[in-house]
DNA sequence: CATGGTTTTTTGCCATACAATGTGATTGTA
DNA sequence: TACAATCACATTGTATGGCAAAAAACCATG
């Protein structure tokens, strides 16, 4: 991202107040500060935030649009609760989603994009040794970015935008078994060989192999009722 | 919809204003009453619906979320134009959420809910001989009613519940010629072969092929920036 | 006709108000 | 005590009016 890639010299909007309020929210959900089942008084969020209820409402349609809140008429609002089902479901939808990225990427990324992703990679490995898990997370983050990028897909991007962020707040970062990481970075390796080979069908399939790895080590975590899960990424 | 299948008793949800004005602005935009690109004053639609700012601005958060209207800071809303880039995003997105949909359906759905997608699929080839564009839509969405159930994928459903707006945007119902709607049917009873057989590579492929299809006949007619563009479903 | 300033429109955000609904407490009663 | 009716309160849903800031439209002047 920091790279020459971003030529465009605008003065990056500025937040906008109604955004702000999204991100932030979005964050507090992501990070457990707000638990998955706790209810949202509009009142509190108002003066937590210093916003008026006009602003802060027209912030949580968003985050409701996202599906990270859950709206009972005349109710209320509360965290919206992930079980096992539902982060099944999310895991498919994005097995699928970037499954679709992988190919069109294989089909359309040009060959400095392709470079930025096996940079992307080796940073991720180098990351990896020396095991910080806030560093990791950073660069699988960017690791994404530019394969969406490549993509040029803004309709995947976007959903698989939201995606990521119902995941995070099952993934209560912590990195998982070492031994999930390890074979996560062997997997992308293989993954970028294809993508390298521009071959979109194997592309396809060890993307979403991936995922569904990924999936499966997070599910095994899941169902205990009782403690937060870990990152499988 | 109509069958056993629902034994849910509720009142169904009063709709709410909210509720109401992004239906109502939903279909405005679907059948072009809003035409792509055409600007939106709040004050106008306030007045135009006799609702307050504060609710619309609400719903407008929402249809903003869906994609389907488009926020310049400070400039004002309009509604999101689609270009042939976009379109065909969109469509690669739906070929794999259906596509997925297919899969899951193949493994996860009743008998009953087979029976009930034949059923729907014979309705619409009835449908299809007595011409009426309405109804084939109509027999057309029931039919991705069954299947999304069937599926029990709850993201994908809704991911594809908004792309299903954008593409009505596109397809100013006209239903193109003839002769894709019979190659159309002829796809789904081969589909349809597959669910039943529980083929879920075969569901998957033939899902996927039939979305590409229905792309490629209505981005066909798209590039002409003259008139509207047909329905290829 | 360009240019620079002024008016108008429109958005962004806020405070307040009030009805309807849900919720919990209190009281009345068996 | 147990239970039912009632009342008071909290919260959401919607509306109104207002004001600052940005953009757009307009206008006058060089």
């Amino acid at each position: 991202m920091s790279n020459a890639a971003s030529l465009d010299m605008r003065v990056e909007s500025l937040p906008g107040l109604r955004e702000q309020i999204v991100e932030r929210m979005r964050m507090a959900i992501a990070t457990g500060r707000f638990p998955a089942g706790s209810r949202l008084i509009e009142r509190e969020l108002c003066e937590m935030m210093g916003v008026s209820r006009t602003s802060l409402r027209e912030a949580l349609r968003e985050l409701q649009a996202d599906g990270l809140i859950t709206l009972q008429p005349n109710k209320g609002l509360s965290v919206s609760v992930v079980d096992a089902a539902t982060a099944r479901g999310i895991y498919e939808v994005r097995a699928v989603l970037e499954g679709l990225a992988a190919r069109l990427f294989a089909r359309n990324a040009t060959s400095a994009e392709m470079v930025a992703l096996r940079r992307s990679v080796d940073k991720l490995a180098e990351v990896y040794s020396n095991f910080s898990a806030d560093a990791f997370i950073l660069a699988k983050s960017e690791f994404y970015d530019i394969l969406l990028k490549g993509a040029g897909n803004a309709t995947a991007t976007e959903m698989l935008r939201r995606i990521h962020t119902r995941v995070s707040q099952l993934r209560v970062v912590s990195l998982s078994s070492a031994r999930r990481a390890e074979q996560s970075i062997q997997e992308l390796r293989g993954f970028l060989y294809a993508l390298e080979a521009r071959d979109e069908d194997a592309s396809w399939r060890l993307c979403v192999q991936h995922v569904e790895n990924a999936a499966q080590a997070a599910l095994a975590a899941l169902p205990g009722v009782d403690d937060a899960v870990a990152s499988a990424e």
